[in-house]
Parts: structure tokens; C-alpha cells; sequence
DNA sequence: AGCACGCCGACT
DNA sequence: GTCGGCGTGCTC
């Protein structure tokens, strides 16, 4: 065996150490180490011990580099298949950041492998003049083995690291690594038969007569083998002093079993297979045909309007795979990953089915990533980061409300999950299946270039009919002297619905109770000190709140800026619409569903249940509420105000309130009773609430797509976003203009005239400044053509800082195809 | 980022 | 001399 190199990323999250380096393999690890496994490696001059990746294995290298040696592996075996090592790299190019950030969602959750370093003394005896290594010596003399990190904060010697390793050459002390598991492995108590060829007439033998319950016990677990001890104390109703005698006699042994921590404490009920209807078949078919290879087709949209049976579909498609043995994906966006969701998936494939969302504890989640590791599960559901499940075999991504904004991650790497899915599904020779009612403008307009299969689902399941849809204009009820936020028609439905004893979900998109408080005689209006956002009124705390960073401040009683008393709280959200329900509908048994109210634990599967059981009449919530929400008595939803994303200055707003609304809406009507939507409105013409009236998806889609092509957005373009922030405002708007001014000249120097217009820039950002960070924006548009150059010149300029810009104390963000640009 | 190195002024 | 403060440049 001859020496091989491995080329590594060093756990290091400096942008200028973000490249790949070269260590020797030498023949002792040689023959256990691949690609995909963690190392430990020396780094830097001080020969600090970090953790790398291998991500390549060469067996000759050109550069003549003074090459240091891996010191040990991590792994047994790659906790990084070369697929998803591959797609790493891929988003690493596509989204530009870091190898370490890109490979982050796809190593194991927590950093479950720590390295430490240990320092103790060897030569007790050893004397030098040599005034650090004296203190070194005596230090170690005390302690005798000790934390590196720890000797060098109680030391504080200058170059420490030269003294130590000159120490460790000379054998008067030695430096051990040591890596401990950080999540652990959860153990349980289990209890067998000491030996497997204990015959019971033996064991009977050995109890003594009167010992009745040992004897049950003894036999119980005879005839079981093996079981946890909790469950045979339960089961036989004794405790464990009688299971401690039967082991002093040698009958039984209790060990501790590794186990997986089990996120799922209920009992599910099986949730059988449904007869798919001639349209949900034609789609299923044409599927199924792509998964048997008998067509070159690999990535499909179902466009299915609400409750038309799309997840009846996704599970008779996973079916399809456990029976050719292959691997399955599932995601869902994380609010509608409810309780409701899971049952549907755990209810038909039992045990074959982990679950990945982020009301999992760290070991939990790290628990179902081992399961599917290990290839112990076949199928997952998950929120966003589960396109990343190390699965060996995976077949079939399924991606439901393919248009959710969170598909989009907004930290490194800034993925599009539909992007990565189409990816994987190219690596896994696998096949994409999005579905959604209301298909972001990107993706449908994919379809209608054939990159994406459109399949249409038209009618809901048992002929169940759309729930109709009243219109009302708010600025009429106004003008005829109602100054409610419930209009007369939406309160005469609450009280009919009310009394036929069904249920109704009111929708409002704003937490807290107002949400601002302003001035009336000189406009102040009351801002987060660290943020330029204004706070929000709780009525609960009676306190002001500001949304992005949490701060809360008492609610002036007079202007503090003109000491007037004429102090006003605007603006309703949803706390406000939850007390004015109490007041107009005293009866009603009324819950609110918001963000505020589901922090603790459980919270949320609370109020679900209780909705569920009935004992809740109205629910107040905000988008918490839009999504898989599936209650058949629901037959009314108001929508307290559309409008509210209407006006926000985004590209996307009326996209996203055409699908808020077509989602809210769609929770109503879903049992054998009709349902029925009355939408608030002060827009009443803008295409986005005409058409979500009718929920006529095509017509909004023909309504945006030539104004996406005219204003130049996607999908016609790319963006690129660059965010600079900082605490210093001058510094932040300096570096901007600079970053402006050379890429803008980049870009004349290679494209001249061309693209003169898509550099956008460079502006304060519309919430110019959170958090104490100051904020400003510059926007590229560039077509798919030339994409990847000024990719490249970004990440030169911005990442790589090659001109030597001042950086120092400013941060940059940059967003391929941000969610918005606000 | 974290560390070593080296230059330089301050101070015994 | 020599200590320590800070700027600079490198990390397989």
C-alpha cells in the first residue's frame, strides 16, 4: 500500500479558508479511509487539531506543497455519500456560499462528533531554564492531564503552541485527542433470558415455590424472548426488585438496548387506501409509467385544486416504491406538517416512515437521521431540509405546496428546495412530483415549456363543491355606516353557521392587537429603537413589540416627542379580532392560532385537537391556518382583510395573496356540508382578489405572467441579490457604492451596453435597518445565459473580497432568487 | 478566524 | 537588552 492524498475542507468558517486542502494519507489509515468520511487534520501554523471532510481520494498529486498528514478518521464509514457530497458542491456553485455552509443541512443534525485535545505530563523530572516551559511543567505537574483549551486560558503564554509541540517532541509531555459523541445514543433497560438454552423445566426448578410472581414473570419473558423492563413491569403490575431476584438467580440478564427516541407517542390510526377516482388514476398512471422507465418524463406538477385528492396520489405513489424497494421523499412546507398531515403518512406505512420537522429535539431528529441512514425507514416527510434524507436508493421526491416561500431557505445556503429536488433527482435517476393548487408563476410557466409535466386535477373528490365565495368591499360598508372590521354580511354568516352548529376559521395575516400606535397631532409613531419597523400593540402584555427583534417597551401615554395626549392605536391583528369576536359572539368558544399562541410545547397540536373534537367554535388564526388544515365541519371562512400583502411594495405580493387566499379560502367546505368564504376587500378590483374569488388559477396566472415579462422578474430573469449590513451607517452606505461601482464596471467591460439597466442600486433596503444593522441592496438581473459570470464576478467582489474593499464590521448576504426583495 | 512572526517603541 | 503591542500574512 502506498501513500494516497486526500483532498479536505477544514471546519473553518472563515470565506478565506474556504477551499479545498491537500493532507497525505499515510499507509496506517490507508485502507479504512474513503470519501465522505470526517478527519482529523493539523491546520495552520499552530497545528491546531480541527475536523475536515474528505471529500476526494487521489492517488498522485503534482503540487510540491510541504503536505502535513491526516492525524486520525472520524467515521467507520462515509457519514456523506458521494451523491449528496456531489450536491453539496452543486449548491455550493449554485448559491454561492461556503463548502462548509453547503454541507451543513447534509451532515447529521447537531454536531454530534466532538474533538478534543488533552495535554499531561510525561517527564516529571524534567528541569529546564527555558522560563515558559518551566511554567508549562509546573502547570501539568499540579494537574496531570488537562484540557488543552484550558491550559492555554490559565497559562496565557505568548506562542504557546511552539512551547508545547517543542515540549511534545522531547517526550516530556504528550498531546492526546480524544472525540466524544455528543448526542448520545438513547439506551432503555431491556431484559432476556440469561441464556438462549435455558429449558423452563430448569428455571422452574430454580424458583422457589411460594414465588408466584417470579415465576409469571419468568415465563412471561420465556415466552417473549426479550422486551423492555417498563413494559413487563406494567404488563405484570410488579416492580423491579422482583426482576433484580430473578437475575441474582441467574434465570434473567437486564441490559441496556439502544433504541430510537420515538417523536410520535400516540397510536395512529391505519388510514386506509382510497379508491383513486378516473382523474386522480389518469394522473397516478402517468406517473407510474416515468417510474417503470417507459417514458423519459421525470419531473410533474399536479395542479389540483384544494381537496382534490393530491395526497391520496403521493401515497399510492409511494406505495409503488416500497414495492420496487426504493427510497421516498416527502416534503411538506413546516406549518402544514401537522399532526393531521403525519397520520396520513405513519397511519398507511407504520414504522417505514421517519419524520423530520422542527418541533423534533435535537435527539430526536438526529435519532430519525440515523434511521434512515441505516436504511431502517423507506419514506420520509419533512420539512425543507429533508430533500437532504440519506437515503441509498431514492426514487420519488414529492414536494406538496410546491409554491410555499419556504421552500426557500433564507440562511447559507440560500437553497431553493425545488432546485436541489431536481438536482437529487438527476444524481438518484429519480422523479420529481410537485403539487399545489395555486403552482408558483415559475414553476407553471415551466410547464409551459416543457421542463415540467403539467398534470390537472379539476374536480375535488365525491363531487364536493368549491366553497362559494362572497366579495365584500369594505369601503362600501364604510360609506353605508359601518364601521366594524366585520362587515354585516361576514357577522350575519358567523351567526348562521354558528347556530347549525358548525365551525369557523376567521384569517387575519397580523399578530398582536394594533399594529401601530401613532401620533394624531404631530404623526409620531412608536419604532423599535434597533429597528426602523413600527412595534405592535399587545393588548395581553400591554406592552409594545417589535417583530423582528422581539424588544418590548411600555405604550406611551402621552407623545413623547409633543407631549400631546392624543396617542392612537391603529391597525387590527389577529389578538384585536379575537376580543372583538368575544364581544360580538359572547357565546361562541373561541380559540386564536398564531405564532404567539403556540410557543410552548404542544400548543399547536392542542388547539388542533380541541378544533378537531369540536369544542372550539371560531378560530382566529394567521398563515398558521391557511394550509392542510382538514376539519368537515368547517363551513365558513372570513378573511378579515386580503389586502394586507396586496400593497407591499414586492414583486411577489399579488402572487402571494392570490395563494393565501385561494389556501385560506380552501379550508372551507371539506366534509359533506357546502362551505361558504366571505373575502374583506379594499381592493376589490385588483386581478389577484378578483381571481381568487373564483379561485381560477389560470386566469391570474395569464393576468401576471406578460407583467413579470414587462417589469422584467422571473421567470424571465434572474435575480441576484447583495445585502450589505453593518452598525455603521456611513461605512454601510460607502461599501455599497463602491461594490456598485465595480461591478458595474466589470459588467460594462464585458457586456457594454447590454446590461446597464440590471444593475440596481445601490438603495437603502425597504426596512432599512434591524436589529441595529443598517441595510442596503443592489440588484442584478441577468438572463440564464450568463448567469454563471456574474455569479463568478460577485463572488470575487463580495466573497472574496479580491479588491481589497474595507470590510471589516460589515456583513453581505447574497440571495440567487431571493423570496422577496423587501 | 487564529496564529506566528516581526517590527518598533517603551522601559528596565 | 527585552517586553509587549500591533500590523501583516498565511493556513495543505
Amino acid at each position: 500500500m502506498s501513500i494516497k492524498y486526500g483532498k479536505v475542507i477544514v471546519d473553518n468558517r472563515a470565506s478565506k479558508l474556504d477551499r479545498l486542502f491537500t493532507y497525505i494519507i499515510d499507509e496506517s489509515i490507508g485502507n479504512i479511509i474513503e470519501e465522505g468520511m470526517r478527519v482529523i487534520v493539523p491546520f495552520g501554523r499552530g497545528n491546531k487539531i480541527v475536523k475536515g471532510i474528505v471529500i476526494h481520494i487521489e492517488e498522485e498529486i503534482e503540487e510540491n506543497y510541504n503536505l502535513k498528514s491526516i492525524i486520525d478518521v472520524l467515521d467507520d464509514k462515509p457519514i456523506v455519500s458521494k451523491k449528496l457530497l456531489e450536491l453539496g458542491i452543486w449548491m455550493k456553485n449554485e448559491y454561492l456560499c461556503s463548502y462548509i455552509e453547503a454541507l451543513q443541512p447534509i451532515l447529521p443534525p447537531g454536531d454530534y462528533k466532538k474533538v478534543y485535545s488533552f495535554v499531561n505530563i510525561i517527564d516529571k523530572k524534567y528541569k529546564t531554564s527555558c522560563i515558559e516551559e518551566k511554567n508549562i511543567m509546573e502547570y501539568l505537574l499540579k494537574e496531570e492531564i488537562v484540557l488543552l483549551e484550558k491550559l492555554k486560558k490559565d497559562l496565557n503564554i505568548r506562542n504557546i503552541n511552539k512551547y508545547l509541540n517543542d515540549l511534545e517532541e522531547k517526550k516530556k509531555i504528550e498531546i492526546t485527542i480524544d472525540v466524544t459523541t455528543t448526542v448520545k445514543k438513547k439506551k432503555e433497560k431491556w431484559v432476556r433470558l440469561k441464556s438462549k438454552d435455558l429449558q423452563w423445566e430448569y428455571i422452574d426448578s430454580i424458583i422457589g415455590n411460594r414465588a408466584h410472581r417470579q415465576r409469571a414473570i419468568a415465563e412471561y419473558i420465556y415466552n417473549k424472548k426479550e422486551m423492555a423492563v417498563t413494559q413487563i413491569l406494567e404488563k405484570m403490575g410488579t416492580t423491579l426488585s422482583t426482576l433484580r431476584n430473578l437475575e441474582k438467580k441467574n434465570i434473567i440478564v437486564i441490559f441496556d438496548k439502544e433504541v430510537h427516541r420515538e417523536p410520535i407517542k400516540r397510536i395512529i390510526p391505519r388510514y386506509r387506501k382510497h379508491i383513486l377516482n378516473p382523474m386522480q388514476e389518469k394522473v397516478f398512471n402517468r406517473i407510474v409509467k416515468a417510474i417503470d422507465n417507459k417514458s423519459n418524463e421525470n419531473k410533474f406538477l399536479i395542479h389540483g385544486i384544494t381537496g382534490s385528492g393530491k395526497t391520496e396520489i403521493y401515497l399510492q405513489l409511494v406505495e409503488e416504491m416500497l414495492s420496487k424497494n426504493k427510497d421516498s421523499i416527502i416534503l411538506v412546507p413546516e406549518i402544514s406538517l401537522t399532526p393531521q398531515t403525519i397520520d396520513r403518512f405513519v397511519g398507511r406505512f407504520g414504522d417505514e416512515v421517519a419524520i423530520l420537522h422542527s418541533r423534533l429535539s435535537q435527539g430526536e431528529r438526529f435519532d430519525q437521521w440515523r434511521k434512515i441512514k441505516e436504511g431502517k425507514v423507506k419514506i420520509v416527510v419533512g420539512a425543507r431540509s429533508a430533500i437532504f434524507a440519506p437515503f441509498k436508493n431514492l426514487g420519488l421526491i414529492i414536494i406538496d405546496e410546491e409554491h410555499e416561500s419556504t421552500y426557500k431557505s433564507s440562511q447559507n445556503p440560500k437553497y431553493n428546495t425545488i432546485e436541489v429536488a431536481a438536482k437529487r433527482t438527476e444524481l438518484d435517476s429519480a422523479i420529481l412530483v410537485l403539487g399545489t393548487a395555486t403552482p408558483s408563476i415559475e414553476t407553471y410557466y415551466k410547464t409551459s415549456k416543457k421542463e415540467i409535466v403539467l398534470l390537472e386535477l379539476t374536480d375535488r373528490v365525491n363531487r364536493r363543491k368549491l366553497p362559494k365565495v362572497l366579495l365584500v368591499d369594505m369601503r362600501k360598508e364604510l360609506e353605508d355606516g359601518n364601521k366594524s372590521v366585520f362587515s354585516r354580511a361576514l357577522y350575519e354568516e358567523i351567526i348562521n353557521t354558528l347556530n347549525s352548529g358548525k365551525q369557523v376559521i376567521l384569517f387575519l395575516n397580523r399578530r398582536g392587537f394594533s399594529t401601530f400606535v401613532t401620533c394624531r397631532k404631530c404623526g409620531y409613531v412608536a419604532k423599535c429603537n434597533s429597528c426602523d419597523i413600527s412595534m405592535t400593540y399587545y393588548r395581553n402584555i400591554n406592552k409594545l413589540r417589535c417583530h423582528y427583534c422581539g424588544a418590548t417597551e411600555d405604550v406611551p401615554s402621552v407623545c413623547p416627542v409633543c407631549n400631546s395626549k392624543y396617542i392612537k392605536h391603529f391597525g387590527i391583528g389577529t389578538e384585536k379580532i379575537e376580543e372583538l369576536t368575544k364581544e360580538l359572539f359572547p357565546k361562541a368558544r373561541i380559540e386564536r392560532m398564531d405564532s404567539d399562541t403556540t410557543i410552548s410545547k404542544g400548543s399547536y397540536e392542542r388547539i388542533l385537537r380541541k378544533m378537531k373534537n369540536k369544542e372550539i367554535d371560531i378560530l382566529i388564526g394567521t398563515q398558521m391556518i391557511s394550509k392542510g388544515l382538514d376539519f368537515e365541519d368547517v363551513t365558513l371562512v372570513g378573511i378579515i382583510a386580503a389586502d394586507t400583502t396586496l400593497n407591499l411594495p414586492d414583486y411577489k405580493s399579488p402572487e402571494k395573496s392570490f395563494q393565501l387566499v385561494t389556501q385560506v379560502a380552501g379550508r372551507s367546505g371539506r366534509g359533506d356540508y357546502p362551505g361558504k368564504v366571505i373575502l374583506q376587500t379594499y381592493n376589490p378590483e385588483h386581478y389577484s382578489i378578483v381571481y381568487s374569488k373564483n379561485q381560477d388559477y389560470i386566469s391570474f396566472y395569464n393576468a401576471e405572467i406578460p407583467l413579470r415579462k414587462e417589469f422584467l422578474y422571473p421567470p424571465f430573469i434572474n435575480l441576484i441579490s447583495i445585502l450589505i449590513y453593518g452598525e455603521d451607517k456611513h461605512k454601510v452606505g460607502k461599501l455599497s457604492k463602491d461594490i456598485y461601482n465595480i461591478i458595474g464596471r466589470e459588467i460594462y467591460n464585458i457586456y457594454g451596453q447590454l446590461y446597464i439597466n440590471h444593475i440596481i442600486g445601490p438603495n437603502p433596503a425597504p426596512l432599512e435597518k434591524i436589529k441595529n444593522n443598517f441595510r442596503w441592496q443592489i440588484l442584478l438581473k441577468i438572463d440564464d445565459e450568463n448567469i454563471k459570470s456574474f455569479k463568478t464576478l460577485v463572488k470575487w467582489v463580495c466573497i472574496q473580497n479580491k479588491y481589497n474593499l474595507d470590510m471589516d464590521n460589515i456583513k453581505l448576504s447574497i440571495d440567487i432568487n431571493p423570496n422577496s426583495i423587501l
